[in-house]
DNA sequence: AAAAAGTTTAACTTTGTGGTTAAGATGAAA
DNA sequence: TTTCATCTTAACCACAAAGTTAAACTTTTT
């Protein structure tokens, strides 16, 4: 029962603090929407600021493992790609909003959300360890030589900048939200298939 | 001088609604960083919300219209992205904030903002108009057969996605203000020399 | 049943912020 | 000099939002 309210609480306070950023949000709207009062939300979790920080902390304690994870797989380095977008845009369909949210709060430089992101460096080292791969296929002639950190970047522009434009992206092509989740279904394929055919040596 | 005082107002005003939203943005921190006092502030733009719109419309207004301009060149497929590429790295290396800006309050919805954005609509056929040159040389057998909207999704993604990114990028490989953009720079090359290599018919 | 701990509410206080006002200073132009 | 727009200062208002309190209700423990 506590458990329950405290995680409808963030559930709610989440959804705020994401759509709309921190300033944006109002204690009172969460605590409306979480179908009890302002009083209970001090009772539970100090003052905005911790509820933030609570939102931050629970969101990226389970986006960011994720997101490592699918950077660590082993297999050639087609062969992670392919996992590295599979798992990206399935993962972020489900929080469409989120990379967009983590972008913003980053180059806002807000004080807790940069504290807490420090908490998930495992993130790195997985970049590298893919980055190792493409380093050692290039080597070894399977791929064609271009700049690893680059070709990083490419890959993970391709796969999450269309959820961060997803509202002109909709706009421009006409899309609702189950259309563009279809996009991005089908999206998975082509991205694999166009970076194969970009590093295809002549 | 009162033009003068009018566009530093404005000037101020952007780099605080830009880097820390709307809601974020205190009337007094404008004054204060202008070195002006609210009055004057409230003298020449009577609200924070006609400030805010007069800052958005003068962003949008030389923005947009520029970006619409870089889709809309003439040429082949292959120089008009090259083109594009080229120009909106230029563009965006001068206001690195500005894409991540537009998406947030793009996906939160200002009601100001979408209908700026909506006085610009130029930029809808400027996107149909380089999707159709793909389409045109696609039939032509010119490059490989895709689809036209995830290649051009792709092609944004790869130039915009840096920037919306940059705080990460920064980190991960360690660049600072001055390598980042030299990395922008030689991704210009780089994104063409990607992109015609995907295409290059088998 | 009584006590204790946990949970909920309404009403209240405090603070921050947008916005106003009034009185006057400054500087350019008639 | 007079006049007018521009600009400053400082105090003020109104309101919204964060945060507090005290009292009451519910559940658990003894």
């Amino acid at each position: 029962m506590k458990e329950d309210k405290e995680q409808l609480i963030l559930d709610t306070a989440r959804k705020h603090f994401i759509s709309k950023g921190f300033s944006g949000t109002r204690m009172q709207e969460i605590a409306n929407e979480a179908g009890i009062n302002k009083a209970l939300l001090h009772y539970y979790f100090r003052s905005k600021d911790k509820l933030y920080k609570e939102v931050i902390s629970q969101t990226l304690g389970k986006f960011i493992p994720e997101m490592a994870a699918a950077l660590s797989s082993s297999g050639t380095f087609f062969e992670r790609t392919e996992i590295l977008v599979n798992t990206y845009i399935e993962t972020i369909t489900k929080n469409p909003e989120l990379p967009l949210f983590i972008m913003s709060e980053l180059t806002q430089n807000k004080a807790g959300f940069v504290a807490e992101m420090q908490k998930h460096a495992s993130f790195f080292p997985a970049i590298f360890s893919f980055i190792q791969q493409m380093v050692t296929e290039m080597k070894a002639g399977k791929i064609r030589k271009i700049d690893p950190m680059q070709l990083m970047i490419s890959i993970l522009g391709m796969t999450i900048f269309p959820f961060m434009a997803k509202p002109v992206i909709c706009k421009v092509f006409g899309k609702n939200e189950v259309q563009f989740d279809e996009m991005m279904f089908e999206r998975k394929a082509f991205i694999v298939d166009f970076i194969k055919n970009a590093l295809k040596k002549n």
